[in-house]
RNA sequence: GGUCCCGUAGCUCAGUGGAUAGAGCAACUGCCUUCUAAGCAGUCGGUCGCAGGUUCGAAUCCUGCCGGGAUCACCA
C-alpha cells in the first residue's frame, strides 16, 4: 500500500468536493513532513493557490478538515503556513506494516520487467594490478547492476580487459630479461603483482638506461639542436622521453619488436604472453572473490579489435566514414560538435575506439541486448560520446540505450595517486588493512571470546569490507571524492559497520523470539504509536522508492544514505523504548515485528550494495 | 581557447523548487546492575564561491563572473 498515491486520490477528491476542480492527483505536491513539525505527510498548497484562487492556509484548512472527516485513515492535521501536515492512523500504519511483512520481494519493482541490459565495469589493463580507483568502479558497477535486476531487467555482467599493446610487452620483455626462470608459484606473489612487478622493472632498467644515455655525445646533440629557449636540460629530457623509447633506446626497440612479433602471431611471443596474461588474471580472479565481484563474461581486446575494424570498413562502404589523403579512415562527427576523429590508421591498423565498436558489437551478438552500460572514469567522458554516436550511426539496434556511468576520480588527502609516485593504493593490501582493523577492534571489544576462530574471522571480513565498500558507495558517483585511509577503516559513525550493527542488534532480538516462543499476533490493535516507530514506519515506507531512484539514476549512494538513515531511527528507538523488556505484550509483539521487518530491509537493502551481513558483531 | 564537471560547517559528504540548510568525523559534556555503548543524548561550528535575474518561495532554475578539475592524440 502506497500512502502517496492514497493521500493523492484522497486530496484530489477533496478538491474536486469542496472546490468543484479536478486537478490531476499526481501534480500535487507531497512529501515527507519534515521532523520537526507534528504529522507524516504534507501537502504543499501555495501552487494551487491561483487555481482555486484563496489563499493557501484556509485551502489547508478545507482539505484537512474534509479529509479527516471522511477518511478514518487520516487521524489529524495541523496547517503552518501553506503547508498541511497529515497525520495517518495508527491502524492505516499497522496495515502497512502486515503488507510489507508478507512481501518478500519489498523494494523490488517491474517496471523494467523484459528488459535486457548488459552492463560493463572493470577495464583493467593486465601490466598492473587492480587499484583504489578500480575498486569504486567495481563496486559501483556491481551494485548497479544489482539494482537495475531489481527493476526486473536481465542484466549480463561484463568486463573488457586490455590484454595486448605495448604495456604488457614492457612486462614480458623485463621478465624475459631478467625473470631468471621466477614464477608467481616460486616466488609465492600473487600472478597480477607478479607481472606488475616486471612492469615496474621494465621503467627503472628503462630509467637507467636513459639517464646513462643523457650523458652522451649523442644525447648532448639532440639537446643542443633541439631545446626550446630558456629549457633546461632536465625539463628537455622529461618531455623527450617518450622520443627516445621510440628512436634511440635499446630497451625501447626491443619492446617494439617484441609487439610486431605479436601482432605476427609468432607463436613462442604467443606463448609467453598467454603466460603472463593467465598468472595476471588468476590474480585478479582472487580480488574479484574477495569482493563478491564476478562477471558473466569477459571480453578481451585481442579478440575484438579485427571485428571493430571489419565494421569501420563496412562503414567505409556505407559512406558514413572516409579515407583521408594518407590512408587513414576517419568520420567527421563536427555536425554534432565531436570534431574529427580517426578510426583505423594509414597502415590499417586499429586504436582503442575501433576495438570498442567491436566489443559491443559481439556482446549484441552474444545476449541481443537492447541497453548497454559502460562504468568507466570521467575521463573518459569524450571517448564515449563519441563511440555512442558511432554505434548510432552504424546502426546498432541498441544504439538509442547506451549510457556511460561516469564516476569521479578518487583522490587521496594529499592529492592525485601517481604509480611513478608510489601513492597508488594497491586493492589487495586496502582489502587487507580494513579487515586487520575490523579484527583489531573486535579483539579490543571483546565478547567474540566465545566464537570459533573461523568465525570470528568471517564476521571480521563482513565488517572490513562493509567498512570499504560503503565508504566509496555513500558518496554520488559524479563526484570526485577524496579517500582517506583512516576515514574508510572507520566503523562508528556513518559507515557500514553502523548499519551492520543496527542489524546485529536485531538478529539478537530475533534469537530471543525463537528461543523464548514469543507469540507475535497480540499487535493486531495496537493504537499507541509511539513517534520513533512512526519514523521507523515512514524509512520502510520510502525504501521501495528510493531503491528504484537509485536504480534509475544508477547512483547507489541515495541507498547508502536511506540504510543510514533507517539503522540510525532503529537505535534512536533501541534506547528511547524497551523492545523486548516492553510491559505490555501488544507493545512487545509490535515492536519485535517492525524490527523484524527494519532488519529484513536492511538486510536487503545492505545486499544491493553488494554488502553481506553478520548475524553478530 | 572550445566542451563538460565541480565549488554547502575546520575535514568528508547529504540535500537539485518548499518550512528554521542536515549528517558523520574532529573538539568538548553527559549516559552501560536493564534487549550488544561499533550505541544514544547534547554543546560548538554556515554571507550554500560572488553578483544579478525568474518565482508566492532559490543551496537547488537562468545569465555573467571568480576558483578548481577533466578532455579536445593516427596513446589506451
Amino acid at each position: 500500500m502506497d500512502m502517496v498515491s492514497f493521500l493523492r486520490r484522497a486530496i484530489a477528491g477533496a478538491i474536486s468536493e469542496k472546490f468543484d476542480r479536478e486537478l490531476p492527483a499526481e501534480k500535487l505536491q507531497i512529501m515527507p513532513t519534515r521532523t520537526d513539525f507534528e504529522g507524516d505527510f504534507t501537502l504543499v498548497t501555495f501552487p494551487l493557490a491561483s487555481a482555486l484562487s484563496k489563499a493557501p492556509p484556509q485551502i489547508a484548512e478545507e482539505i484537512g478538515a474534509f479529509l479527516i472527516e471522511k477518511y478514518p485513515e487520516v487521524s489529524a492535521f495541523n496547517v503552518v503556513k501553506g503547508f498541511l501536515n497529515l497525520s495517518l492512523s495508527a491502524n492505516f500504519w499497522l496495515r502497512f506494516l502486515e503488507e510489507v511483512e508478507q512481501k518478500d520481494d519489498w523494494g523490488s519493482n517491474s517496471r523494467g520487467e523484459g528488459q535486457k541490459l548488459v552492463i560493463e565495469y572493470c577495464s583493467p589493463n593486465t601490466n598492473k594490478p587492480l587499484h583504489l580507483g578500480h575498486l569504486r568502479n567495481m563496486l559501483l558497477g556491481a551494485s548497479c547492476a544489482l539494482l537495475q535486476e531489481e527493476l526486473g531487467k536481465k542484466v549480463w555482467r561484463v568486463q573488457v580487459i586490455n590484454d595486448r599493446g605495448i604495456a604488457i610487452c614492457k612486462s614480458m620483455l623485463a621478465w624475459q630479461l631478467f625473470g631468471k626462470g621466477e614464477t608467481p608459484e616460486n616466488t609465492g606473489i600473487k600472478g597480477d603483482h607478479f607481472v606488475g612487478k616486471w612492469y615496474v622493472a621494465f621503467e627503472k632498467q628503462f630509467m637507467a638506461e636513459y639517464e646513462a644515455w643523457q650523458a652522451s655525445e649523442e644525447a648532448r646533440a639532440v639537446f643542443a639542436e633541439r631545446r626550446k629557449k630558456d629549457q633546461t636540460e632536465k625539463d628537455f629530457f622529461k618531455v623527450f622521453k617518450n622520443e627516445y623509447f621510440n628512436t634511440y633506446s635499446q630497451l625501447g626497440r626491443q619492446a617494439r619488436e617484441m609487439l610486431l612479433r605479436w601482432e605476427q602471431g609468432e607463436p613462442d611471443t604467443r606463448a609467453l604472453w598467454a603466460q603472463m596474461n593467465g598468472w595476471v588474471y588468476a590474480g585478479f580472479e582472487e580480488t574479484f572473490e574477495k569482493l563478491g565481484i564476478s562477471f558473466d563474461k569477459n571480453y578481451y581486446e585481442s579478440d575484438t579489435y579485427l571485428l571493430g575494424r571489419e565494421m569501420v570498413e563496412k562503414g567505409l562502404e556505407k559512406g558514413l566514414f572516409f579515407k583521408a589523403e594518407d590512408g587513414s579512415v576517419q568520420v567527421d562527427l563536427e555536425d554534432v560538435g565531436l570534431g574529427t576523429k580517426v578510426l583505423l590508421r594509414g597502415d590499417g591498423t586499429t586504436l582503442y575506439i575501433t576495438q570498442d565498436l567491436g566489443t559491443a558489437h559481439l556482446r549484441y551478438e552474444d545476449f541481443a541486448m537492447d541497453e548497454m552500460t559502460y562504468v568507466v572514469a570521467d575521463e573518459q567522458n569524450y571517448h564515449f560520446k563519441v563511440l555512442f554516436e558511432l554505434l548510432k550511426r552504424l546502426g546498432e539496434p541498441y544504439a538509442d540505450k547506451l549510457y556511460h556511468l561516469s564516476y569521479g576520480m578518487v583522490e587521496l588527502p594529499e592529492g592525485k595517486m601517481k604509480s611513478r609516485e608510489g601513492t597508488v593504493v594497491d586493492a589487495d593490501d586496502l582489502i587487507a588493512e580494513v579487515i586487520a582493523e575490523a579484527r583489531k577492534n573486535a579483539e579490543e571489544r571483546g565478547g567474540q571470546d566465545e566464537l570459533p576462530p573461523e568465525q570470528r574471522e568471517e564476521i571480521n571480513r563482513k565488517v572490513g569490507l562493509a567498512a570499504l565498500k560503503f565508504y566509496l558507495l555513500k558518496v554520488n558517483p559524479a563526484k570526485w571524492m577524496t579517500f582517506n585511509p583512516a576515514e574508510s577503516v572507520d566503523l562508528q559513525g556513518q559507515t557500514g559497520p553502523y548499519v551492520q550493527y543496527a542489524y546485529v542488534r536485531i538478529r539478537g532480538l530475533e534469537r530471543r523470539i525463537q528461543k523464548e516462543g514469543i507469540s507475535l499476533s497480540e499487535s493486531v490493535n495496537y493504537e499507541a504509536l509511539h513517534p520513533s516507530e512512526r519514523a521507523l514506519l515512514m524509512g520502510l515506507h520510502q525504501f521501495p522508492s528510493v531503491v528504484e531512484q537509485a536504480a534509475l539514476e544508477y547512483d547507489p549512494s541515495h541507498l547508502a544514505s536511506h540504510l543510514y538513515q533507517l539503522a540510525k531511527t532503529f537505535n534512536k528507538m533501541w534506547h528511547e523504548l524497551p523492545i523486548f523488556s516492553a510491559g505490555d505484550v501488544v507493545a512487545r509483539a509490535f515492536r519485535l515485528r517492525l524490527a523484524r521487518v527494519v532488519g529484513r530491509t536492511l538486510h536487503r537493502g545492505m545486499a544491493l550494495l553488494g554488502i553481506e551481513m553478520p548475524e553478530r558483531m
